[in-house]
Order: C-alpha cells, then structure tokens, then sequence
DNA sequence: ATGGATCAATATGTATACATTTTCAAGCAT
DNA sequence: ATGCTTGAAAATGTATACATATTGATCCAT
C-alpha cells in the first residue's frame, strides 16, 4: 500500500517553491508544454497545477488565457498587505484571550530562544506567528491567513534578504506581542500585531512599482 | 467574436448552484461520470469544476479519492461561522473609517427601503452587506469574506425558510450597525455586526448535528 | 467462525489526439 | 501610410483511451 504522491501535487509544490523563492517572478509565463516536458509527464496533471495555483492566488491567466505568476499593482498590493495586518491582528487578539496554558509557555520559549544570535530570523518568525495562529483555535481563520501569507511570500523574499536591520526590532515587537497575549490584553496585542505587520511590510511598495505591473 | 463560456465554468456555477440551493446536500457524492453524462461532455471540463470547488471549499475528497459536497462537523462549523463573524466585523469597521458620502447615502437607502414590507429580506441583506464590503474599499478582504459567505450558504438556506420571525430583529439590527458607520464609531460597528452575524446563525448548529457528519 | 489475502469492479490519474480560440502578422484596399 | 481583413501559428479546451489505485467481496487457512 505505498502511496505515491500524485504528479499534480508534486508540481503544483514545485512550482509554489519557485514561485516563493523568486526563481519564478511576477510575471513569468507558465506554459503547460514547456513545464509539462520540464516534468517528464503530461499536461494533464501540470494544467491541475496551474488551476490550483490559481486558486491560491499565485497564478493568474494572461494572453492567451495561459497563467503566469501573479503580478500585482500598488493598489493590489496595499490591499493584501492590509488585509495579512488585519487578520494577523484579529487572530493575536482571539489568541491573547483564549490560548491554553501549554500554549503561552510555548509562545515564550519561542520568543526567547529567538532572541539568540544563532538563530535563524524567518524561522523564528515563522513559528512566532504559528504559534499565535494556533492559539486562536480557528481552522479556518488559520487557512485563510496562510492563504494570503503565501502570496505575499514573493514580494517578502527580496526584501528578507535586503534588511537585516529588521531584525532587532522585530525582536522587541514580538516580545511586545507576547506580553500582550500574556496579559490577555486583546486589544493591545491587536494595536502591536498590527505595527509589526506593518513594519515588516515596509519598503515593499517600491519593489512593486519596479517589479509590478497592472494586469 | 463572440466569447463562449467554457464548460469547466458553466459546470462549476451550476453544481455551486445545486448545492447552495440544497439540491446537493453535504456528503452528496461527486462523481465525474455520472456529471460528465449529466451535462453532455466529457470528464476533463468536469474534473476542473470540481478542483475548483474543493478549492473553494464547497467539496472535499471522499472516499475512493471522489469528490463529495462539503461535510462539517460542529467544530468545522463553529469555526467557520465565527470567521465570518469577526471578518464581517473588521470590514464593518473599515467601512466606518473610509466610506465615501456617497456610498453612506447608498448604505442608508438599502436599509430604509429594506423596512419595507414588500421586498425580499434575503436581497436586502445581500446588498446591505454587499455596500459594506464595497465601503472597506480592500478587494482582498471583500474576495476572503465572499468565499467564506459562500461556503456558510448550504447551511442557511434550511434556516431561511424557517425563520420569518428573524427579519424584523435583523432590520432594527441593520440600522443600528448603519449608524454606527454614519457617526464613524468603527468599534459599535463591529460589536453590532457581530452579534448581528452572530444571530444570524442561531440554531443552524442543531442542523449541523443532524444532517453532517465528521470526515 | 474469524482473520487475512487475493482478485475483480469501479472510479480516479495520466497520456494522447483532436477541436477551438486567441494572437499576430502579412497583404490588400482605401 | 493607415486601417481592416484574412489566415496561419501556437496555446489552451475538450474528448477519448489507457494506467493505476482504492474498495469491497470472496475464498482459503487457521
């Protein structure tokens, strides 16, 4: 009973991973031929690919009613980055009110242990956050949240890489976060969820109006 | 010119219609055959409909790796409900801050004209939280919250019918959550909303322990 | 009688061939 | 030179055939 994943989810992995890490740009064409060679199979399972990609906001159809990576304008742009901030901030508050008590020890061991110098920064970020998202004990929430997440996953990469004086401070936000959340304090764990989001999203316009164009 | 829709499409609105409607009922099976023959053609425009509608949501994979209508159980249920709670609540408040004049005097002729006793409740309620998602001026969240609305739908149109009793409540709670957008007091429009939301939903969970199932 | 293995039935997964649509460019008329 | 028409090229949309996997039942061994 081996289960051998199937081909339309091993390329629909492969692309989001390209897609995240800028080997695919905003923009770039995703041909069912060209990926279904690349690929060794059919188009069948790459056209399943591309509509889940779709679906998931990373792809959109262009000429020829062929996909290509997601290419967003400023105002696009503004309204998803928004749109994490705000739901980042509901979800902090739900979980500032209702996390167990595992769970709050948990969110201070990552905090702490993020705040060593050996540590990778968006691994730290990554389980800061999830350890919220799962602290607000709403699935669907949750889904949403990674949705939207992953599609802003392109446009973060460059910047990442660009501003290691983030760092720091994003240190003090998620410590200002965690207190919040400690002191079941939902609205202000809100008011800081949603200056670190907004933070961390800084300078990315500029790239958007370089990289990004109107559909 | 003249652009045919395509029957991946048209399949797709159709089964979305059967199963908001309640002619397909959560856990109803999804088989690509019977649907292929169903509306003439053959299995591949029906596949795409149907990874659509898993993709939205409304279908999941059932056994024999087939697709069936959604099935919730009460946490799947809670959860979702509550996301569309406190979503409809973030926006009512966006809307508060940034609605235009001429889309409060838009908000304000749909409820006056939905106290009306001659028009249909259910159309009035769609376009007084239609004005309000417009009013967020955010196409990221309006999309997020559509989706989320949609999904809620095969579980409210058993309520629907039921409730009469629950229209006149729901109109004093329309103008109630107007005001508070009119007076730009974003935090009374998301209490209001959210218990609104909240009333909405009463007694669908007894449906919910009747007719779905866990996974 | 029960437990497990094997095999057939059925539905999905993939490959391939054909149809349709969309672009773009070349050519003609104005 | 400009604008429209026409047609060929290329990509997606659909149909069909084949491969694979899951499920349920039957048969055998204990």
């Amino acid at each position: 009973m081996q289960m051998v994943e199937r081909w339309a989810d091993h390329i629909h992995s492969a692309i989001v991973q390209k897609i995240v890490s800028g080997e695919l740009q905003p923009g770039d064409l995703l041909n069912e031929l060209p990926l279904a060679e690349e690929f060794g199979v059919s188009r069948t399972p790459v056209r399943e690919a591309l509509q889940r990609l779709s679906a998931g906001g990373l792809a959109e159809r262009g000429r020829r009613r062929a996909f290509v990576v997601r290419q967003m304008d400023v105002a696009a742009m503004q309204d998803l980055f928004e749109a994490v901030g705000e739901l980042e901030g509901l979800v902090a508050r739900m979980a500032a009110l209702r996390m167990t008590e595992l769970e709050r020890q948990a969110l201070v061991r990552i905090v702490t242990e993020g705040e060593r110098d050996d540590v990778d920064y968006a691994q730290t970020n990554a389980r800061f956050h999830g350890a919220i998202h799962a602290g607000a004990h709403n699935q669907v929430l949750l889904d949403t949240l990674d949705d939207l997440n992953l599609r802003t996953l392109p446009w973060r990469v460059a910047q990442l890489r660009a501003s290691m004086s983030r760092v720091q401070s994003s240190r003090v936000e998620h410590r200002g976060i965690m207190d919040a959340i400690l002191a079941n304090d939902g609205d202000e764990a809100v008011r800081q969820m949603r200056a670190h989001v907004a933070a961390s999203f800084m300078g990315l316009m500029e790239i958007v109006s370089r990289t990004g164009s109107a559909p």
